[in-house]
DNA sequence: GGCTCCCTACTCGGATAGTTGCTGTCCGAGTATGACTGG
DNA sequence: CCAGTCATACTCGGACAGCAACTATCCGAGTAGGGAGCC
């Protein structure tokens, strides 16, 4: 089980599009520069942070992107589902079912063990994921970073 | 991120398994047959299971996989762990570094913000699944379920 | 001088290849069983 | 009748293809801005 990278790369270009001046839009390019990302990879996941009203994007010149909200009303559950998509990592195939006489000692009505066992560990990450927003992360970053990245934005 | 449908596959043999009866051990292919799953592919998770100490395999005729110890001893993060491996799913690539004042101003000392607010959602997953037992998961299943396998490994 | 129109350049957006890891499969090493042979 | 030996068949174990998802990239649609031309 391994995580898309992008993930990564979503909650730091978040953090970087807030310390950026409000008054325009960040390109993707200026993320990707400062970051030293590919941008053409990065526009697409800047694209899914759009998607899901994460993001807000202008075209043109001067365009760019946005935070659609505040830092302290945007989750890391919000940021890694906009990324990975809201499937739940383990999919029970039911192969419970599948036994000679699955069909017919197993109620379809209860849910199979260990499909809930497993929901009930990824309901708790989901929880602390949900927990916290970047607004939490924002406040843990050193000042002098935030300053950099603010000079490095306003050019 | 998507877990591997081997997890599935191996808890549910690890209590098939249980249920067999104690006398022999359960070779892979009747495991296979009896959840209708591919045995050259199943086989390659209970090896996976036998590295990780939770399963003992016996080579030869009349040989096969057992528990190497009981239910209530092996969590689900056991499994999770012999299966999926013991790398998180979040791994940060400390991009923030790569930022042009990025060596000057992060303190290397102090870990990545973003990470270790991903590794404390880890770490609630990982601890729930940790408190969940395979006997917990056998005591919610239904008994004629039990029996049904019983008399299909017993033969 | 001011307004309108047009052209340019810039940005996002989705469609298109490359690569890694999971899925599925196969055959060889090793061993307990059972039969056979000799005493 | 019994013990030793051998052949056999069965099992796990690791090495080998196929496929899907993630990674990386490109080019086209749309738009704001600036300049030229006209009134």
């Amino acid at each position: 089980m391994r995580m898309s990278e992008g993930v990564e790369w979503a909650v730091h270009c978040c953090l970087g599009i807030a310390w950026a001046p409000d008054d325009r839009a960040l390109p993707a390019a200026r993320l990707a520069a400062y970051y030293s990302l590919p941008a053409p990879y990065l526009n697409k996941q800047l694209q899914a942070l759009t998607r899901a009203g994460i993001l807000a994007s202008t075209p043109g010149p001067r365009g760019g992107f946005r935070l659609a909200r505040p830092l302290h009303a945007i989750t890391l559950m919000d940021v890694v589902c906009a990324i990975e998509g809201t499937d739940p990592a383990f999919r029970c195939t039911e192969i419970r079912l599948n036994t000679p006489e699955g069909r017919a000692t197993v109620d379809p009505g209860v849910p199979c063990a260990v499909d809930r066992a497993m929901n009930r560990a990824e309901l708790a990450w989901r929880r602390e994921l949900a927990g916290q927003t970047l607004a939490d992360i924002h406040a843990s970053v050193h000042p002098d970073v935030i300053a950099g990245a603010r000079t490095h934005f306003t050019d």
